[in-house]
DNA sequence: AATCTTTACGACCGGTCGTTCTTTTAGTAG
DNA sequence: CTACTAAAAGAACGACCGGTCGTAAAGATT
């Protein structure tokens, strides 16, 4: 779908606004609540214009969802993969996903922790896309802890997949309760239990300190 | 509001029925979400019925959210507030918590995990009423954590503030992952998270381990 | 038993939704 | 420049939404 120069064919560009427009309004109204009139409106286009790329609405959740990830990817994952590997990579994508949402980056908050509570009771194809989304995620926090434990930075006592279920439960909370409450005192707050988590389970307490 | 000997009128018992159904309809599908005709649906009633007892769907969501406080308070609060005070007690209101939804009592999930990542980026009376009780709910936590503090149970450095931040966070990301992902390790991780956080703050650490 | 209030019903309104269809525009290739 | 095709516009559809209204039944009061 590209034009004999290289460029991206007009179609594909659409289809990328479109989705990015989704983005943030599906975060602010969730997924359920996103309005194809709305999100034609956003770009100044028709509604049935949408028709010509998706088949359904559902359709353009689904492709919602799969650009929400490549951003996520893109701001959280991949710069914290570019720090020195094992207990610094895991603080780091910590960090990452914290500052993910205070600077904002997102209008309305955080697209996944939205979007999952949404569909946490349903079943579906948008359902199962959510979950596998969640397990690769709580993966790799529990593979980056496997590393640190080998490479001897975390305690051989360390249960990986308790760590992840709580680095995942202080950025979600974060993310709710800093639309709910202000911003205030909350990243700070997130941030400060995983370091105190992190150090505690460290066997080099300095590890950390000096990536604050 | 009630009849010569006592008992409710037949228009509260209404109202009861009706905010019971809607907790749980709202829970499944959101506030916004919630069709006033699958709420008369599901009681046999017609939905004009339901102006008779509210001006409006937002005067009948702001008093579902009332009723899903009263089933909090009842079924969470009031039974950890019978054990004995301190750290105890804030064991007790944490594993309550989680148990309320491991037990299911309410179908579809947390009524306020959802209805919160729902209305986190809006405002409005819906907003400030989720924002209060959340803000109580963190305060009662705090109120907690202190006078385990005063009472030499918790180390005295021990923020109450940080804590009750966690704690809201481990419970609820077990919600949120129960569902998303099924129940089986995530109430243990949010057991053990929470348990393995209050030890190593306590001064003695049996105090929670008889309490499992 | 008669009266008044509460509660519920069923039809209906205007509006918005997702979706389909037909027509027009505009970018690309020969 | 012409022909072809992908993309967008615009109107219209059926379904569902929250909300209103007139009416009827049920319960309580006297």
């Amino acid at each position: 779908m590209t034009t004999r120069d290289g460029r991206l064919a007009r179609g594909d560009r659409t289809r990328t606004r479109v989705l990015d427009a989704a983005v943030v309004l599906a975060t602010r109204n969730g997924l359920d609540g996103l309005s194809l009139g709305q999100v034609a409106d956003a770009l100044t286009i028709s509604k049935s214009a949408l028709f010509a790329h998706w088949r359904s609405k559902e359709e353009l959740q689904l492709a919602t969802i799969e650009r929400a990830r490549e951003q996520w990817l893109e701001q959280v994952i991949s710069p914290a993969l570019r720090e020195p590997r094992g207990l610094r990579r895991l603080w780091a994508l910590h960090r990452h996903r914290i500052a993910f949402y205070a600077d904002r980056v997102l209008p309305g908050g955080c697209f996944f922790g939205n979007v999952q509570f949404e569909f946490n009771a349903r079943q579906g194809p948008i359902h199962d896309r959510l979950a596998a989304i969640l397990t690769d995620w709580l993966a790799l926090i529990e593979r980056l802890a496997g590393e640190a434990i080998a490479l001897g930075e975390l305690r051989p006592e360390t249960d990986p997949a308790l760590l992840a279920y709580e680095a995942e439960a202080l950025g979600l909370a974060a993310v709710m309760q800093s639309r709910l409450l202000g911003p205030d005192a909350v990243y700070d707050h997130a941030l400060r239990s995983m370091r105190d988590r992190l150090r505690a389970l460290s066997t080099d307490p300095t590890l950390i300190k000096e990536h604050e």
